[in-house]
DNA sequence: ACACCAAGGTTGTATATACAAGAATATACC
DNA sequence: GGTATATTCTTGTATATACAACCTTGGTGT
């Protein structure tokens, strides 16, 4: 039996995600869903609530509660998964594996990767969608060293994040996050209408016995956006 | 006048942060807390609520309400300010002031600072440069009710940061990171010749007092990156 | 025409209450 | 001793109510 306020959520969520309740559109209000759903307006208020700290819903005091403009969130603070961060969202996440071989190390990579260039690596190469709208364009090369398997993965069921986390636990990430423009090819395949700019995380992961995968990820800046929360602790701790 | 939940959240934290209440130490249970409060049990529990979804606190059901473990992982990105960052790097740093007045809040200023709409508050836009190459365009709004003297500043030797960093030390801040098209305008201020990717970051601060600034901090992605080490430390106990 | 005020609708805070669900402990029973 | 069972304490869900704070709108008075 799930809890009432949950079936609210998901109501909400369903009449935002089939457009029946569009970007910036004022919600009902609490009292209106309260009669609505049949149940008090504390329990609707618990509904919204929660759906404006996901960030669907945005609220103001006296005006109303509105349907937050659609983008999807990053992390900066923790190396995430796109997957976990999208079904967080309660959306659906899925991903097409458009290559994954081996390949020789170009110069950029083989630093990135410390190891000699031109020698054997392998490389991934993923679309993840976000309710079926690509998101993120996933580059990945790999350290075949630490992660001799990774080519007989079919990153069906797992992203190659997760993989990597359970064969090669994570110690150490560095990143770099900057404003591209997209190849013509990236365009294509992020269904891009128009060369809008791009997000490009470049993202290096070590674990204990050293680098293990290097990523470019790449977003479409009008769907995609990095958020980070930082909070200052008092120095006595 | 600050709510009742919030002097509770504030009050557990204290506890926590001098070390009355260790890591995984039970607190007090809901009505215990409402009692020592002199509250009802669902305000204790809002406080409790709010805290768990900070991640302070770990809650169980039948259970009770435990301190959590601290996090692991470190921050990614420190809150720097463009001119020491320039200055590092062993360049020059130079900055315009472009504007500096009061202004009425439009909606979305007025709710990042949380302030009523159209009130008035304190604006600020001034230009970075790198040696002499414009890097950052900071357009900034002030809550000039916790910075009343911010119209007087001249930003000649200290920039907006670092004076806000004196008079309302911060104490939590959040960022978000996108990747836009800048404006005829901002094109022509960054001195861009063609209308190249930027990378914008949304800065929201709080003091101790609330939310003391809202900045909007463009970059040009030719010239700008943003960078984050992240360390995990080992889990153990 | 303009400034001011009142009214109504919205979200925000706070309380008192009730029962459900989970977990540990004490108790009764075999 | 071992196994149920009952009790009690905890958090989780849900409701009804009251008032405060905020915004918009419309009317009122000047």
């Amino acid at each position: 039996m799930i809890p009432k306020f949950e079936a609210i959520k998901r109501a909400i969520s369903s009449e935002i995600e089939q457009g029946q309740w569009r970007e910036h559109q004022q919600v009902p209000s609490e009292n209106a869903l309260a009669e609505r759903f049949g149940c008090s307006r504390m329990t609707a208020r618990r509904a919204l609530t929660e759906l404006v700290e996901q960030g669907v819903l945005v609220r103001s005091q006296g005006l109303g509660t509105f349907v937050a403009p659609f983008k999807s969130q990053g992390s900066m603070m923790a190396i995430r998964n796109i997957a976990e961060e999208i079904r967080e969202r309660g959306h659906q996440h899925s991903a097409q594996l458009l290559l994954l071989k081996q390949v020789a190390a170009e110069a950029e990579v083989a630093i990135a990767l410390s190891v000699p260039n031109g020698s054997a690596i392998f490389r991934s190469c993923l679309l993840h969608q976000e309710n079926g709208q690509p998101v993120q364009l996933e580059d990945r090369y790999v350290n075949p060293a630490l992660v001799p398997d990774y080519l007989a993965q079919g990153f069906d069921r797992q992203t190659p994040h997760e993989y990597l986390s359970q064969v090669a636990p994570l110690t150490q990430a560095h990143h770099l996050v900057e404003a591209v423009a997209p190849s013509e090819v990236q365009q294509r395949l992020l269904a891009l209408a128009t060369p809008e700019p791009c997000l490009q995380i470049c993202r290096r992961t070590w674990s204990s016995q050293g680098v293990v995968s290097y990523a470019r990820l790449l977003h479409p800046g009008s769907r995609f956006r990095l958020g980070g929360h930082l909070m200052v602790e008092s120095t006595s701790r």
